[in-house]
This record gives C-alpha cells, structure tokens and sequence, in this order.
DNA sequence: TGTTAGCACTCTCTCTTATTGAGTGCTAAT
DNA sequence: ATTAGCACTCAATAAGAGAGAGTGCTAACA
C-alpha cells in the first residue's frame, strides 16, 4: 500500500506535530504552523481518508488526529529519513570515550549513558557474554597460606578473579606451574569451546595437584556461571518521566520494575540482529504491559561477537533520532574496539 | 516537656493510625478502632491540647488530626518501642548470607536487598573506602608483552586491579621481583598511611626499573582515587512509589533523581554515629526537597573502620521497625565480617 | 472533479454551584 | 473531669453550564 505525496506530507506534519506536542493535531493548526498551500477542508479530507485506511485515530470525535501506531509503521517504513548524530554529539562522544577506559565494561557504561543523554530516552547496552570471548590468560595469584586468587583474563580485557582455598603446603612456585599449565591448554579458545576433555587433560597432567586444580576449576566455572548471562546497562531510566504519556504512576511503575528485572529485558531482545535497526512500536511488543512504548535494537560487533544496544521510549518517539544516533554509535563503537583490543 | 499517661497513649494511637493509613484520624473512629474506655468528646479534648503543644495538625478544620513532625520526634524520643528482626526474618536473612560472597561488597548488597525487601522502604549501605582498609597483598601480573596487570587485594578481600604498559623487554621474574618489594614496603599499612616516603623508598630500591615502578605507583593511585569515595549501594528504590504522599510524579522524580546521584546522598550522611541509630525526620534534613521524607542511619563495624548504612521512608514511616531492624542487621553485619575476615 | 468556504454539531475541559459526610469545637448536663 | 448533643466547617464528589477546538457535511467555485 502506497500513499500519494499530498497524504504522505500530512502524516509526515501529523507524526512530526504530534511527536513533538503529544497532543491531538488538528486540521486548521497544522495548515497554519506548516504553511501548507492547502486549505484546512481538503487536509481534513486527506485526514478522514488516512483514517479509514488507519494511519491516523481519533481520540474522540471532536479532536484532532493522532498518529496510530499503524501510521507509525508506515512512516518508519516507508518515509523516514534517519537523523544520525551530527558533528558536535559525534565530537562529545569522541571526548567521552577518550579518557582511559580499562575494559569493554567501562566503555559501554559510557556508551549507554551518551545515548540515554542525547536522545533523552532510556537506553541500554548489552555486553556480550563472556563465553564467546576468547581465553587470554590465567593466574594463580598466592594471597595467603592457605590462599590464592584465580585470575582470568579475556580478550577484551575482561577481569575476572575469585578466591579459592589452596593446601597450606603448596608454593608460589608451583602455583605457578599449574597457571602456566592451563594457560597452555586454553590459550586463545572460546570460553564457550572449553570442553571437558581440556579440563581432563589438565587433571592428568597435573595429578598431584589434585586439590588446587580442582579449585581453580571450580572458580572459573563460577566466574563463567556468574558473568556467562550478558550484563545489560540501563542508562536515562527516569528520562520516561518527562514523557506526558507517564505522569501516571501506576504505567510508571509498572516500566520502572521492568527495568529493575535485567532478566525481562533480555527476554524481549530479538534473537539475532543484522547491519538493520529492529524497531518494535506498541502493540507490536508482544506485552501488554509495553503497549505505548517503543523499542529499537541495534547491534554492534565486538570480535566476531554480537553486542546489542537500544532505546526505549514512548510510541511518540523520534524514531530519526534513535534509530540515526544508534547507528552512528554503532560505528564509532566497533572502530573503537577494533583499535583497542 | 513530658506527657500524661493519656495523652501518650492517644498520641502513639494516632501515630500508628496514620502510618497505617496514610489519612487524618478523627475522634471517633479513633475510639472505635482501639477500644478505648474513654469518649470521642474527651480524646477531641485530648487532642486539642495536643494540638495546642505542637505535637499534632490538623491538615484543615473539618478533618482529623495527623501527626506532626514534632509529635513523631517525640515519640521516637521518649516513647518508641524499637521492634527487631523476628526469629523468622533473621533466618532468611541469615540463609540469604550464607551462600559463598568473595568479598564485602557482596556481602554489603546483599543486606541492602534484605533491608529494603524486609522494611518496604528505600535502603542503602555504604562500603567503608579501601582507604581506610589494610593493604594486604600487590602482585604485578604479565598479561602479554608490553602489558601487565596491577593486583591489589585488601584486607577486607577486596581485589582491584588496573592495566598498565611495561616496557617489552622486562621479564616475569622481574616483575615478580618488583611485586615483591612493594609487598615488602606496604604490608599491613592503611592504605590512607601510605605516604611518599615509602613510595620514594620504592624508587629509590628499583631505580633501574623506574618505569614498570612508575606505571604501578600510577595505577595503584588511580584505583584509589576510583574507589576512595565510599561506594553507596541503593536498593528498594522503587517502594516510595507505593507511599501514597509521592503519586505525584514531579515529587518523585525529585527523589529518583536524588538517588541517582550518590554524591548528593553521601553529602547527607551523619559524620560520625556511635551505636545508636540517627533519626531525621522530615525538615530535620536541611534541604527542602526532603522535608517529606525521613532518614535512619545506623553505622557497623569492619575490622576497625566504620560501615553506614540507612532507610529512606515518608515521615510517616515505620520509625519502630527502620530502627530495630537496622540494629539486627548490624549485629549479624559485624559477626559475620568477623568471621570471615 | 478536486478544492474551498461556511456552518451546525460534538465532545472535552474548565469553571461554578450544590450536596454530602466526616470531624470539630462549644455548651450544658452528668 | 467527662460526656452527650448540636451547630458549624471544609474537602471531596457530583452535576450543570459555558467555552473552545475540531470535525463532517453541504453547497459553491475553479
């Protein structure tokens, strides 16, 4: 279904309007604030038509018009030219990110925070699982008689430690033979690809060291077990209160909890991205809970694994604006992981 | 200024009334709800006088009284009895804590979690600053050529750790070697008693190594730096929106916003507590947003160093319950942290 | 045949005006 | 000192009366 350019113009006026006000758009306000060549008769016209074909809804009889989420759709779809970030954000992002960050974590820390900041919506960034990032290094680190760390480092400069219980009898030295042992049988293997057979061989190998093995063992898995779920960063969460659509507090409460469950959020990502932007308007979440909020994912692509990121916000959402800062982001994001890591 | 046995007791009604219920209380529902033995016309005498002194208001004429803000100092002063963790509570709690944690920040959010689950209020727990905890153990950890990993564990389990650049030819044994006299030189110090004479000690011994020394003075200030204000741990924000008096949105954003930003609550913080708890009703906080919310603040203890830790309610909060729950959990805080550390 | 002006009609929003009911304060009796 | 009785007050709710923004329809127009 294909709209002509007088009633593609009009929804274009009706979304942008009613994007920006949330209220109703009527005929004769819209002619004047667009400075449109037509009278406000054949607008309300072209309004009556859009609405049999269900781009627009009324309130009520005797109000404006409002955008419905069909008419979303369509504009998304179909007319939409994406905003992305322009030189100034573009330079502050850059700034941000300039200073030292340590790990992937901190940097996506700052990533959702600029996208909840610029778009005024709320953002999150999900970190990709440990499990697809690649083994680099492992240590035993002697604390204490009885004693010691176990230290594992990713490729992307994940750290991750966990103390374990060691004989008293054990030396550093020997300590570090067992790290050395293990950093030569998972050196540069997925996390995911670590198999029981590599877990046997080391036993093997190490026999007398039984008890440590056995430790360090379990302290990866736990570390794997605690970190293996994708961390999600939620950035702007009160940005929903300055939505007119939210002044209720019982909508609000209802959202906000949702937030707090990281576990919901991840349920309602889709399963697997392309280079596109996924954008879920209202009703089209399968909640009812979420049926005034949109949703649009993106993905980035840290080595080889999916990292995912988006924006939540009301169904009157700038959609240009949240799909171009996404992409945008996206790029400057994958460069810098490519550049650090 | 002290109260008659009568008016105590229609005071400390009226107070559990309004906690309740969150609405005015009148004579005559008053004398129904409790049984009283005296009548309606006596308790409107009762609490004119009442009025009169300051401990209770009426929101307009025709309406009940409610406390006020003097009459709940009052009674948290002179009349309140505080009502501990039950027998019940305290086992979960206590299974809640039994799980492995690896270090107090585990351990510190788990209690926010109980607190503000178990209260309905807000709660937050602050993390003593490592400053104040012992330096118990650096290592210098070489990650790949050129890079290398600053480990630094404190007493209280607490592991930091921060990248750093080596120069490409140092080898491992120096490295551990270098560790090693910063071990020797630290040791057991407060990690606020480290002075620049022992690090210029440090310079001085490894002059030949001035710039893997250098590096790890750096990362070792830095992760200080990140992590020497006290680490506030907020939980149970979301239950004030159950509190009828903040369905207003604006109010509440006020207060969201506020919790968002640790800084501002570590600004409030009492100084110093000894082993009582603080009590800040409403306008007793300095700052106007506040004036409809109370504080408790409690302190415990970790090897030495003072811990705090609160609930943020309305005024019309369950004083009893904030306090002798804060006080039950400080107690099982401070056996647990001694045995474990 | 598409566009426009004119006009009656609709419906929300806001501002007033009763009405109700819980609660008080005062007075007089116990 | 306590209590019953009663007039009075005031918020909260409901009901009614414009006002205003916007529509849909009809008839005239290019």
């Amino acid at each position: 279904m294909t709209l002509d350019e007088r009633k593609k113009l009009i929804l274009e006026s009706i979304i942008k309007d009613y994007v920006e006000t949330a209220e109703p758009v009527g005929s004769r306000a819209m002619v004047k604030k667009h400075g449109l060549k037509i009278s406000a008769a054949t607008v309300r016209n072209e309004m009556s038509d859009l609405e049999d074909m269900g781009y627009l809804e009324q309130p009520h009889t005797s109000a404006g018009r409002i955008p419905s989420q069909k008419g979303f759709r369509y504009y998304v779809d179909c007319m939409m030219e994406q905003e992305n970030l322009d030189e100034k954000e573009t330079q502050v992002l850059l700034h941000l990110l300039d200073d030292s960050f340590q790990e992937v974590n901190d940097l996506v820390q700052k990533i959702g925070h600029f996208l909840a900041q610029i778009t005024k919506y709320t953002s999150f960034v999900i970190i990709p699982s440990v499990r697809l990032s690649k083994f680099k290094y492992l240590q035993l680190v002697p604390i204490e008689p009885g004693k010691a760390l176990v230290l594992l480092v990713t490729d992307l400069g994940v750290v991750m430690h966990r103390n374990i219980e060691v004989p008293q009898s054990i030396t550093a030295p020997e300590m570090e033979l067992i790290g050395r042992m293990f950093n030569q049988v998972l050196a540069g293997k997925k996390i995911t690809e670590i198999q029981r057979s590599d877990l046997q061989q080391l036993r093997d190998e190490l026999k007398q060291r039984r008890k440590v093995i056995d430790r360090t063992l379990e302290a990866i898995e736990s570390l794997l077990d605690n970190s293996s779920e994708e961390r999600v960063i939620i950035s702007g969460a009160l940005n929903i209160m300055n939505e007119p659509e939210f002044k209720d507090v019982d909508k609000l409460k209802k959202i906000l909890a949702f937030l707090e469950e990281e576990t919901q959020l991840m349920g309602m990502l889709p399963e697997s991205l392309g280079d596109e932007v996924d954008i879920r308007i209202g009703q089209e979440n399968q909640s009812e809970d979420f049926k005034d909020l949109s949703f649009v994912f993106a993905s980035y692509q840290t080595q080889g694994e999916q990292g995912k990121m988006g924006l939540m916000g009301p169904v009157r959402m700038e959609y240009w604006k949240a799909v171009g800062s996404l992409d945008s982001v996206r790029d400057i994001i994958e460069e810098i992981i490519k550049k650090r890591f």
